[in-house]
DNA sequence: ATTCTGACCGCAA
DNA sequence: GTTGCGGCCAGAA
């Protein structure tokens, strides 16, 4: 049974396509992720990389782009750049704080009677 | 085939 | 907290 000659693998390109755009949209609204963690939920894990090319690639797709940062909060586009701005805008918009185009996280906040003991053993 | 590049990551220091 | 570096994957030259 013969050729099927260079691109065997298409059809895992296009799942692969499908599966990660598929995340993306399913990010909620006011949240965000890693480009890692889409590709985990993608089930594709060690392609945090092709979730940023599609990205790129799927301007015109209608995505919840902005959602997705890289794994230390901050956007990934250059600091002050057009598109660094409009994802900082769109962040906002949604409720996200957003600090020098890093996204804080929800601080944990440290009350004296919050310990570790508390959390682990409970405190009542 | 080899090399370069990118909206990246994890981990050691 | 931070930086550096090797690792990773896919497309273009």
């Amino acid at each position: 049974m013969p050729d099927r000659p260079a691109s065997a693998d298409l059809p895992d390109a296009m799942a692969r396509r499908a599966a990660i755009l598929g995340a993306v949209r399913a990010i909620p609204r006011g949240e965000v992720r890693s480009y890692a963690e889409v590709a985990r939920a993608a089930g594709w894990p060690r392609h945090a990389r092709l979730v940023a090319r599609l990205l790129s690639e799927s301007e015109a797709l209608d995505l919840p782009w902005h959602r997705v940062l890289r794994a230390d909060g901050c956007i990934a586009f250059p600091k002050d750049s057009p598109a660094w701005r409009e994802q900082t805008r769109r962040l906002r918009a949604e409720g996200v704080s957003v600090v020098d185009g890093r996204a804080r996280r929800p601080a944990r906040r440290a009350r004296p009677e919050a310990t570790l003991d508390a959390a682990l053993w409970g405190d009542a």
